[in-house]
DNA sequence: CTTTGATTAGTCGCACTGCAACTAGTAGCA
DNA sequence: TGCTACTAGTTGCAGTGCGACTAATCAAAG
């Protein structure tokens, strides 16, 4: 059996390593959401769209890496049905988690895509654009350095995934800032023309 | 009509906008494939599986993004049909670079979901993680720097991507290094007694 | 002279994710 | 009485990722 590995899936089976660990044995879908949102862990694992959540559970369970307990309900609100587990899951939980830490995966976000064909546009265009970015990355890593803080008053264990985030994000504003001096100064630029020249000159 | 996008068929677009530019009017999937690869753009844009590529394009001639051209053969070279720009397909191409330069979009990579992760296990265990993580990125920094300096030839203009990826790359060595250090001397450290008594104090 | 492997060009199936809308009951409140 | 929010889960569709497959040409190795 291929068990995929997904961010989601990794959370989903992180959450009940952690219900076993406490000695709660089982989780509900719903109740994963909300912890995970509840504990900023949104940031990182994508929890808004419930329905992946859902699916992603079901796939867990069809490959056998965690099982189903009786459903029930607490109070008169809507049943639910709780998940645990299995041997498997728990093997399998460690083997992602310890290869995920060791190992840094190639993926592909969009924004460093763009950059890549950045000679397309005109220089100013280019420069109005990073300016709106370099705004809107200052915001986000007032916020984010703020969530960091809260999450650091519980030792530093805690905020490392919002410190991961900080670390990177610091740097893309970096690089921004600094490819916005060179498109002021004139360091950076170029036209039509040039790139044609440049293209002919480099034949294929 | 709701145009998706991506990265893959913004790098798509590009192409077909580049060939434009150039005077040479449209381009066949595979021969998109080998420019991005050859230029060394596979480093951000995932050309590798092809299959994901036709698809992409189908979608984008389906969409009426792209317009097929009559297919032709090179010599003795396989039938290969080439596409162009649309009118539609040229003004939604702006759109999407101009906001993917100008708007950070939230992405969910695998590493810091892990890292949220990382009390359920042993400090040991992940301080060995993290050591061979490190050496992982310390190789993928000298080869991304080579790469960089090769592009940087031609003038900064053509370096910009491997520009950010080096810079991203090396705060998260940065960050998994101060994290090592931490672990190594014992300032970051946790048994599981300590962790149950943490999330008995913090309830819910 | 033939087999092997690389290159060119494209196709297919499956399993998965993302997005959005939907059901349906409960609870508070005005 | 009607409005809104919360709890809990479902469904459909469009898209991506991965791998395997076809099929022809060409060069080199044996």
């Amino acid at each position: 059996m291929l068990h995929r590995r997904s961010t989601l899936a990794l959370a989903v089976l992180s959450l009940l390593a952690e219900a076993e660990y406490l000695h709660q044995g089982s989780m509900h879908p719903y109740r994963m959401q909300r912890l995970l949102r509840d504990r900023g862990k949104d940031e990182v694992v994508n929890v808004g769209q419930r329905g992946s959540l859902y699916r992603t559970i079901d796939r867990l369970h069809r490959t056998g890496l965690i099982e189903a307990r009786e459903s029930g309900r607490d109070g008169n609100r809507p049943e639910h049905t709780p998940y645990s587990l299995s041997d498997e899951g728990r093997r399998v939980w460690r083997e992602w988690m310890l290869d995920a830490l060791a190992t840094p995966t190639r993926e592909y976000p969009e924004f460093p895509a763009a950059i890549a064909f950045i000679p397309l546009l005109d220089p100013d265009e280019v420069l109005g654009r990073l300016l709106e970015r370099r705004r809107k990355l200052t915001d986000e890593v007032a916020r984010i350095q703020s969530l960091m803080a809260e999450s650091a008053e519980w030792g530093r264990l805690f905020a490392l995934e919002m410190e991961y985030l900080n670390a990177t994000t610091e740097a893309e504003l970096h690089w921004v800032r600094s490819v916005i001096d060179d498109l002021e100064s004139g360091a950076i630029s170029w036209t039509p023309e040039q790139l044609a020249a440049l293209a002919s000159r480099h034949p294929q």
